[in-house]
DNA sequence: TTATTTAATGATAATAATTATCAAAAAGGA
DNA sequence: TCCTTTTTGATAATTATTATCATTAAATAA
């Protein structure tokens, strides 16, 4: 995969973004440093950057995808009112593969907690009535 | 919520099904006992049943969403080619909840183990190289 | 039972997110 | 430098889902 000015700015600001962004999210905050990247450019570098592994694509709650530049395993929560998606502390020294007894024929690679809930922006609104 | 013809057959026909199926393939299913029903009745209904809590409304991998009549807790594998799921099961005792440190200030609703992996029928298909 | 109100349905248009296409530009050698 | 391959930007196409709305069915009241 070439080193392209794109694709690393793209990578750089996902791995500073700690929210966990859309790509059209994303593509507003690449856009500050790279005013004529298209937003095709940003799904495609996602892409393919989650394919090699260097980044996560995250597909819980809501209709779009979102994006992790932190590959190490941890456990997220997602609202399910918004698609919000927060890392969540856990205990440590959980292996959560060996929790399986069995896997129906799949080969595993991968394993998490995942958790669904209620972000602080929309437990506001539901208490204001918004919604 | 009303009993309709509709929406019992969608419920019943769900619940039979082990396989997880997305909106389109509950309609291929309901469409052999009610040949007149419409898809936007199958997708309605579906989301009223899983806001009622009756099915779950499951959002992993691939861009179609999925519906389970089982609503049990029980953990899920996803297939990363081709977005089928499975039921995995997985030791007993389990309280993922109890697993959380820090839930960053979400309410946290629900939590369950989640695995990705490669189907059965897709591990046929990579050995073949039809992918 | 019959009339009235309310919710659900079927058909289809609209929307939103993502993916595909393709000519032009950039990258990385030979 | 030239040549090959990959990537980009612009935009069209696709796909899944949601919205709209007149019609029909279900529940309730008279």
């Amino acid at each position: 995969m070439r080193i392209t000015n794109q694709r690393e700015i793209i990578l750089e600001e996902l791995k500073r973004l700690k929210t966990h962004p859309t790509a059209d999210e994303l593509y507003e905050v690449v856009k500050k440093r790279l005013p004529r990247i298209s937003i095709a450019t940003v799904y495609r570098n996602l892409e393919r950057l989650s394919e090699a592994g260097i980044i996560h694509k995250l597909e819980y709650g809501g209709r779009q995808k979102r994006f992790d530049g932190d590959v190490r395993p941890h456990s997220h929560v997602f609202c399910v009112r918004c698609g919000r998606i927060s890392d969540v502390d856990t205990v440590d020294g959980l292996n959560v593969r060996e929790m399986v007894l069995d896997p129906k024929g799949f080969w595993i690679k991968e394993g998490s907690l995942q958790f669904q809930g209620v972000c602080p922006v929309c437990q506001k609104e539901k208490q204001l009535n918004v919604n």
